[in-house]
DNA sequence: AATGAATGAGTTTTCATTCAT
DNA sequence: TATGAATGAAAACTCATTCAT
């Protein structure tokens, strides 16, 4: 009864700094940098405070790895995708999807990355490991519209990371403003009909631009 | 000898508010809600702490104040665009491109903005004078497609609201994320050079996904 | 009840500063800079913690404040000495003398300088004002030896600064190690008898290293 | 495996209580008894904290160990200087000399010292042990004064102990308060020209206040 | 209207010490 | 003997807010 979830854990340091970095996550993405609270992230884990300075240092560490972390996750999940197994208009569809749908469950990623820009990137700003992560993504891309320019489905002129951008663009301001949008239309867009109705639509937009 | 410098100011109370909201915004848009400080809102306003509470009540107060300011600017621009004026074509391209340029000179507009979704825009929500300010956008939106559908030159399915989210959203994470995806990419997006690019892609990208 | 000594003192900034920095020589002169407490020296001076911030800034710069405030004490006891108006074997008496009496009565002078030797003087190094507010003293002593040695009493080679430390230290190293001395001489030196049998010893023994 | 490098030290108590020992003397000199850290004991022992506690029980209990041994290591070197069997003329200018070198090379020495006596000498007060260390050197001074007074050197009416205090006194003091006084005097007292100033000084003042 | 003084409740961080192996 | 994990109690410092003028 004295923690919120996972196994009876002590003297466990694996475990103890993944059960830490999980609730610096959430209580990050739930109040930013300068909001969260140390104390709850210890709380959240279900281990004394002073833990978090043992495994990570200080409140700007843990921030960068719960950073970290959140990254490694989503590029894990694209690299299941198989996207060079596909043809490319098939893997485009999937990649947008994707990207919605990763978006659509994972509130904290982009709650995370908010916080992390307004600081103009100062945690990972320069990070080798996270650049390293990334190009594999881009390099499919960039074969899937080779391909697909071969085929004729695509047009000639796209830069792939633009349109990485734009891919995420269209679904990730749907759900960073996702609040502000609703307040302002008058229109609950978090309803799972809206979702549905938004991730229509962003495929349909997207590959619509595609076209040649 | 009652005072030390700076412009009279003393006993004007329109202008020490004005001074007051215009530091409030720059505050808030650096360091979020729960990053501001008081202390530096007054100082930048060059006066008295306390009159923060004399003239907004608290801090909650000030920032739902500072949004209502930075939605305003923006729509009194966007109504400035005369679009009801032009042809479909050059009223979406002119929107688009306004769109983009208001991001790029604005970023403290997109900065609160994020730190209200987080908190699920529980200062503006219900607000209906902010739903009023922005129907007459949608209104004009939703008439240029029609008139677009009619001759031909745009799809005959496009909703106003998505079609809106998606243009705002091409340009809107470009700028939000501007400095993660130049540390993920390796590649500095934030140059004039790097902008202007983005800005052709971004039109370029939306106008073809009009076409019918 | 609300204070420990001290008139009724309430949006009175001068008496709370004057409180503060009495509190802050007692504190720190009891526990040392590492152990002395900013809690405890708000609470002896019967005002709020964070006064100390608003008035000093931070704990180490009340420390300073506190170093120069017993500085500024005794070099305003010994210019009410008035040595320039004494013979000199007179002057020079009732110099020693001043020395041992003030140490006797002052501990916390000798508590807040041993502190701030181990930290090599960093607070009060190149302070121009302390070195200002001293060349008086070793003025008045190079006029006296002059003087005495002018009238045959005094040895003409001495240099003023080597003395002033020399009657110090006499009497300083019996007052700042009189526990210890008292502990491995087994003797104990703080009884008012004992600190007169010293008083006399130092008179005695300078007075006799001075003659020609 | 089990080993990062260093010295073969595991399973050697005697030696790793010697350099824990040895590092609490630097830190406690350093930072005195509430600044210096057991983390940092046990570091620049380059063993495991947690032996700090099993070799001396507490931080109180190993503040003391080195107290004690600082002690030791003085009384061990001024045995050395067989004051007995000189002339008293040259065993007081031995000792004067001698004190003034042992400070002068051992600042962790007046450093522990300085702290130790603004507890009020707590940890080893009362200390037998100490007490017997000690009474040699005291009566030999004794005897050394006796022999000097029959010579007709010496006065005749010297205190052993006062002696031993105003010895220690006039080179205590300078290297004590080096950093205050030079801030003060504005005159740099710790080069190796002004120590060897100080110790003619010293010298020359303490035998001419011994002279009949 | 405007100011500086004052406060209480936090917040990050530190640290001596104990536990489990 | 030796280690790293873990803790509770405090410490410096912060901050929104209120008070008195």
């Amino acid at each position: 009864m004295r923690e919120e979830g996972g196994a009876e854990r002590r003297r466990d340091p694996v475990a103890t700094k993944a059960a830490l970095l999980k609730a610096a996550v959430a209580e990050f993405a739930a109040k930013g940098l300068a909001g969260a609270r140390i104390d709850e992230i210890a709380q959240r884990a279900g281990v004394n405070k002073q833990l978090v300075y043992h495994y990570f240092g200080s409140k700007d560490d843990i921030y960068r790895a719960a950073l970290e972390q959140v990254y490694a996750e989503i590029r894990e999940r694209e690299k299941a995708l198989h996207l060079g197994d596909l043809p490319p208009l098939a893997a485009m569809e999937r990649l947008i999807g994707f990207s919605f749908d990763y978006l659509a469950e994972h509130p904290e990623f982009l709650a995370l990355l908010a916080d992390e820009n307004r600081e103009a990137a100062r945690h990972i700003r320069g990070s080798e490991r996270l650049e390293q992560m990334h190009s594999p993504l881009i390099a499919l891309l960039k074969e899937a519209l080779e391909r697909g320019a071969e085929e004729g489905v695509f047009r000639r002129d796209l830069d792939p990371v633009q349109l990485y951008i734009s891919i995420s663009g269209l679904s990730y301001f749907f759900f960073s403003n996702n609040f502000t949008l609703s307040a302002i239309f008058g229109r609950s867009l978090d309803t799972p009909k809206a979702v549905a109705e938004r991730r229509r639509h962003v495929i349909d937009f997207a590959m619509k631009a595609l076209r040649p």
